[in-house]
DNA sequence: TCCGCAAATAAGGGATTCCTTAATCTGGTT
DNA sequence: AACCAGATTAAGGAATCCCTTATTTGCGGA
């Protein structure tokens, strides 16, 4: 399987012949219909089969062309990423700080290094992974203890459970990170035996706290983060076994000595008193021309 | 540039010596060295260099290693992609629709029709190009009109400003979609001539609807979407030039005779009441056990 | 200085890739 | 039936890949 037979099968998928795959591609029309062969051969699919004048996928080939074109296209890419250009900075997260804290910090950060920082999404089970294998750069979130890598306590939180004053309480709400075991709110479901018929997913945390306040159920919080809420009276904490219950954010990164001088700063940055305030009162959007949108990370291998 | 190649980077990198990679791999030393010295003439970076006793990255060959990463994870998801398995339909919307609609609407359907739909996000402009290269089987969002794709309107709704009742009035809020030029809430912006300065941004919608809600300014917001808000009193419905304004959710797909049958099961399902009772009213989260992560799409060629 | 370790290079061989031209197959049309 | 367009197969050749063993280079420690 090479990537100069993935792009003929790109090509002729699209274009819808071989014919005008080879003429896009510059080559004779055997040299596709060839590339096509082997790759069949390798995967032990048609791929595409023709129906009167037109190629058309099977659903092996269907399944196929999502990964191909990525892997055509991150081949074009790394030709590009090489050459030289600023230094990156990649942070990754956790769903609810990627939700609350993100777009904020890494635009102060960026703003008062002069710096290019881009944050990303990732399954707290990942974040050990990105970081030794150099994928990321800075980790925030839980505590991570791997050879090799630091942590550090960068926020002292409380861990709450919120509803509205006379909500139901037998449903509990949560955003994507409720899905992740080794996050927060995941914790504090297991702590609980939730079981899972109770639990409800929103689209974002944002969400899911809106729907307890109209009294849809619970939702697991982080106390700082609904400080506006509770003020106001519309969600008021809820007492369970577990909560209140103490909790650190955690910033995690290689051994000082084999990170990057960008990582270094990035940590340096997370103590100053600006970044305290942001993470503890995130609330503010940011300004449209700074607004990046986040990168949604995920392993495969 | 070769796919084993890459993988021999990958390894190095990640293992830190020729040696060690050369054993992972199940070769000689030499195979790997040369593999990288392949890569490192092809791209023109030394992309690893030797310190001491271990192989670093250069700044070139830590931009690459991302990319490298991810094509050799997608070199085996390959192979396994094209076995037989469970038809999947692949519904893409822009930011909005995904956030709201896109959870409790695809796991209705799945449960309905006992079928495997993944939803992702992407920008509207990137819409068509999904449809007719065949990465997407349906778009929900705005009109698309390209040769061979046929849009059908399948909700009609309302584009209106909210703010809190005293709120103030100079700032905009919006959710990622707002820097989608074409979105609606785009749209919104471009025809009222917001500047860019008074356009703040936030993680998602919702978070967006809190703060106008907080009086911190307006946003823009379809109408269906924040009836509960503004039933309780918590936004009010701010005059605009352009507010209020008719628009349309549309379903794309391609033409009848070229599509899935999956597609056009989805394009059926979408006309049903439920359907359309969950696209007006989609405030509820979804069953934890039916909760599928989006999927981020973008195209880079 | 010499030694030892690890990376890089050299040389060679078998397999694969990738392109060409020419011939063949396949389905639908005239 | 004859034809035609487009896909496939066949055959061959140049280039590349990918592995091996043997050798050389570079560098830090005894």
């Amino acid at each position: 399987m090479t990537l100069s037979q993935l792009g003929a099968f790109v090509f002729v998928a699209r274009l819808g012949t071989v014919k005008a795959a080879a003429r896009a591609l510059g080559v004779s029309e055997p040299a596709v219909s060839q590339s096509l062969a082997q790759l069949r051969r390798h995967l032990g699919d048609p791929l595409l089969i023709r129906v009167g004048d037109r190629m058309v996928l099977t659903e092996g080939g269907r399944r196929l062309l999502g990964i191909a074109s990525q892997m055509v296209a991150l081949g074009a890419e790394a030709m590009a990423a090489v050459q030289p250009g600023p230094a990156r900075l990649h942070v990754v997260m956790d769903g609810v700080l990627a939700e609350h804290v993100a777009g904020p910090l890494i635009c102060l950060f960026n703003q008062r290094k002069a710096m290019d920082a881009t944050s990303g999404v990732a399954a707290t089970a990942e974040l050990p992974l990105l970081l030794t294998s150099r994928l990321a750069d800075v980790a925030i979130g839980a505590q991570v203890s791997a050879p090799g890598l630091v942590s550090r306590p960068v926020l002292r939180c409380l861990l709450i459970a919120v509803g509205a004053p006379h909500g139901r309480r037998d449903h509990w709400l949560v955003g994507p990170s409720g899905t992740d075991p080794a996050s927060d709110s995941g914790r504090l479901l297991r702590l609980l035996r939730v079981p899972e018929s109770h639990v409800r997913v929103f689209a974002n945390q944002t969400a899911a706290w809106k729907a307890a306040a109209e009294g849809a159920g619970v939702a697991p919080a982080t106390a700082h983060l609904v400080a506006s809420q509770l003020r106001r009276g519309d969600l008021v904490a809820v007492e369970t076994a577990a909560t209140p219950l103490a909790a650190y954010w955690y910033a995690t990164a290689l051994e000082p000595e084999s990170r990057s001088a960008a990582a270094g700063t990035f940590l340096g940055f997370l103590t100053t008193p600006a970044a305290t305030q942001i993470m503890r009162t995130p609330d503010d959007g940011i300004p449209r021309n700074r607004f990046r949108p986040p990168v949604h990370v995920s392993i495969w291998s």
